[in-house]
DNA sequence: TACTTTTGTATCGCGAACGATATAAATATA
DNA sequence: TATATTTATATCGTTCGCGATACAAAAGTA
């Protein structure tokens, strides 16, 4: 048996554990209010910038349009936001919030503070956590060079 | 706009993304054999101990049975691995390797180095792995402890 | 202006994840 | 021994995630 096969030697192991169930324990919070965490996503991007096209909202989260859509879709048939025709480009579709959207942001107000808790241990803390995000940062630039061929 | 709710300061926007990538990156060398990155999963447990029951596998992965009984049932077709009712406890299936199971192991003998390599950055080298495996091992720990009830 | 290429979004199909639930075998209890 | 409970696995339905592909609008080119 190799040593690089050792489950226990792998990183992307860890990240793909540590994502699903930091995911897991957003879901009794977010289900609350009938939302997944990849919407939860959608609308701390639209928080942060309200009525863009898909594609910005794909870009921002990393991730495809065709991934991006469908979820868009649900969220407008809930009444969170609205797709309309972009009027400068015809082809761009300009995701808002509607009202509901909007007031979402108060009603999970105490989530941050309540995942950020439940993470907390001992070797993460508010000391080690920048040294954390910026490993993870430079993973994810370097893998985005790679797998969409941005580098220079 | 609460600074809480910033995806930049988001851990499990960046865990969340960076194991999305880090199973992109793997996707060409695995899908050479025909695998996904889960399956990739399934085989280092296998390889490390053939011949265990569906629980232990879902167990070592952190997966449940839901989750890990279809992908069993698709390894099984690709002839990856046999699945066999258990003799003492006749409820457990038995999961095996085939021997184009176990020859997997030699033809993807690069791919660990070849993500290894992928993921090395200034933050991220031999000498800072071990702290963030660290934090990631704490984090998983103590979300298991909350999503499971584990806690003592 | 016609034609080609690029861009923005969407559709399709498949393989995960996972909550909820079902089923049969094993174990515990009455 | 009967009955209840637990355990191991599986089925079902919904939502992602993503490779492949389609299509229309915009931009570039002949």
């Amino acid at each position: 048996m190799k040593e690089q096969f050792k489950l226990d030697n792998q990183l992307c192991f860890r990240l793909y554990t540590a994502s699903r169930l930091l995911t897991q324990a957003y879901h009794p919070l977010l289900s609350e209010q009938g939302l997944t965490y990849p919407q939860y996503l959608v609308l701390m991007v639209l928080w942060e910038n309200d009525a863009q096209p898909v594609n910005d909202i794909a870009k921002r989260l990393m991730l495809e349009t065709n991934t991006v859509t469908p979820l868009l879709k649900r969220m407008e048939l809930q009444g969170i936001l609205t797709r309309s025709k972009g009027l400068a480009d015809a082809r761009q579709v300009i995701v808002s919030l509607t009202e509901k959207g909007q007031n979402l942001q108060k009603l999970l107000t105490d989530v941050p503070m309540k995942v950020g808790s439940a993470v907390l241990c001992k070797s993460v803390t508010p000391d080690t956590v920048p040294a954390l995000f910026g490993m993870l940062d430079d993973i994810i630039a370097k893998l985005d060079n790679q797998v969409n061929g941005n580098e220079a």
